[in-house]
RNA sequence: GGCCCCGUCGUCCAAUGGUCAGGACAUCAGGUUUUCAACCUGGGAACGGGAGUUCGAUUCUCCCCGGGGCUACCA
């Protein structure tokens, strides 16, 4: 256990939050409750146009629902302006970057004349209106010692000058992400793939500073089906989506973590309190992982049937809005094997409360010579001893050999009678969960629609 | 274009200088069965390509190919 060890998740509050940003708050939690160090909340938020206090509650509302918290923050990092344009200054007056006029034009003029692997170098301007740049050195490598990748040289000739501070003396990500890691006593960045390039960026600025410099991990991304970035059109990009169509944050939590990494002894299935204790940012793999919902729904369905029924009827009445009764209890525990996502399992229940109307189950079922089987059936069920289960099974069960008909044949038409469907769980169970006499006049009320009786 | 990263079954994750390259999801076949699921059994399925190092490479090196990231007075 190491309670030095400061880890952050910084999302910038420009879109919804992607399954890929969960991950990476994800793996910066494991690490810190894992290690009993500290997780650091930071708001990117510098580019005032695209952020939104919308973003930000939603991102909020993300971490709250994946339960994973953290001990500081969140912190604004435009509301460091302060701090960011005193360093700035700091570097101005120590000569390590100066102001420049060029726009993109000239950089790309630059290079058309030294080539295209050669940073460009400004020349210093005393125009107070013009952006400020880093002096980049033209010789040697800029090392980011990658605790997944290893040692990654970035030759600093290629590098260019770049821009730390617009001409309203405003700073720019590399340069407050360097500033703000420093000066929150950050240790261990751990981050996607795509900031791998920014690393000599803000390695510099730290050197330019002075700075103590954390250690970096960048995490492979996270791409769609068809093998590109991951974006809206692969399906369920955004972990609300993930919310919507109900899956366990346990699940996601489990799923997510395997994404990119895994153990030695192929354990799929694991508690948060496991992954807390197993998980290493060390042993994350280097490809790009692949966002495959097929798994995750196999994985939630593990969760929703191990989830102790009190907790499964709550989260079932949550997710649609409803207070957990005895009812729903009851419906929930014959449908609890069944269920893949909360969304699944209304329609296997709905039918405690109302009749379902499918039509096309009823014209697949409601044949030739059903009226007569139904009001078997319903003689029989009339005069069970009880309602249980086990009373409406003992019931029933002998029918399909005394009418002479397949058990199917028998029990399809009763459970559209009874649910108004034809997916419902075991027919006995689904009887019995009715009130006898709601039973007996929805079977009533199919005979009669069917003309018999 | 430049700089950088990555490359094991369809997908995710393992292992190894010498094994029949393993597990999970998915898929296929069979079983169970009152529907749909679930469940059980079994099968198919991968080291991107080419050199080199080596007695021997999936594993080490190089090249190629493929994919990705960055390349803004965005983050």
């Amino acid at each position: 256990m190491n309670q030095d060890l400061r880890f952050r998740f910084a999302p910038s509050p420009t879109g919804a939050l992607h399954i890929g940003g969960a991950r990476t708050a994800l793996y910066n939690w494991l690490a810190a409750r894992g290690s009993g160090g500290s997780l650091v909340l930071r708001i990117e938020d510098t580019d005032r146009e695209r952020s939104t206090p919308e973003n930000v509650e939603q991102i909020l509302e993300v971490l709250r629902w994946l339960e994973l918290d953290w001990d500081e923050g969140p912190i604004s990092q435009a509301s460091r302006a302060e701090q960011h344009a005193a360093r700035l200054k700091e570097l101005l007056d120590s000569g390590a970057a100066y102001r420049d006029t060029a726009a993109a034009e000239d950089v790309k003029a630059y290079k058309r004349e030294h080539g295209a692997d050669r940073g460009y170098r400004g020349t210093p301007s005393d125009d107070p209106g013009a952006a400020v740049r880093l002096h980049v050195p033209d010789d040697g490598d800029t090392v980011v010692e990658d605790l997944i990748r290893g040692p990654v040289a970035f030759p600093n000739r290629s590098q260019d000058d770049f821009v730390i501070a617009r001409g309203d003396g405003s700073v720019l990500y590399n340069f407050a992400v360097a500033v703000d890691d420093a000066e929150m006593g950050i240790t261990d960045v751990v981050r996607g793939d795509d900031h791998l390039s920014n690393t000599p960026k803000q390695l510099l600025v730290l050197r330019a500073l002075g700075a103590s410099e954390p250690r970096y991990a960048h995490l492979p991304l996270l791409h769609g089906p068809d093998g590109r970035k991951l974006s809206k059109r692969h399906g369920a990009a955004s972990v609300e989506e993930l919310r919507d169509v109900g899956y366990l944050p346990a699940a996601v939590r489990n799923y997510l973590a395997l994404l990119g990494w895994g153990t030695t002894d192929d354990t799929t299935l694991m508690a948060t309190d496991e992954l807390i204790k197993r998980f290493r940012v060390a042993d994350v793999g280097k490809a790009a992982a692949v966002f495959d919902e097929q798994k995750l729904r196999w994985v939630n369905g593990r969760y929703m049937r191990e989830l102790p029924l009190d907790e499964y009827t709550a989260a079932v009445a949550g997710f649609n809005g409803r207070e957990p009764d005895e009812r729903l209890r009851a419906g929930c525990e014959i449908a609890q094997e069944k269920a893949q996502t909360l969304a699944e399992v209304w329609p296997l229940i709905g039918f405690i409360y109302e009749k379902a109307d499918d039509e096309k189950a009823w014209r697949k079922v409601m044949g030739e010579g059903v009226a007569d089987l139904l009001g078997a059936a319903r003689e029989a069920l009339a005069g069970a001893n009880g309602f249980e289960t086990a009373d409406v099974e003992a019931a029933l069960e002998p029918l399909p050999e005394r009418l002479g008909v397949k058990a199917g044949k028998l029990y399809q038409p009763l459970r559209v009678a009874v649910t108004g469907t034809n997916v419902s769980p075991g027919i006995f169970e689904t009887i019995s969960i009715l009130e006898r006499g709601e039973a007996l006049r929805r079977i009533d009320d199919a005979i009669g629609r069917l003309g018999g009786g």
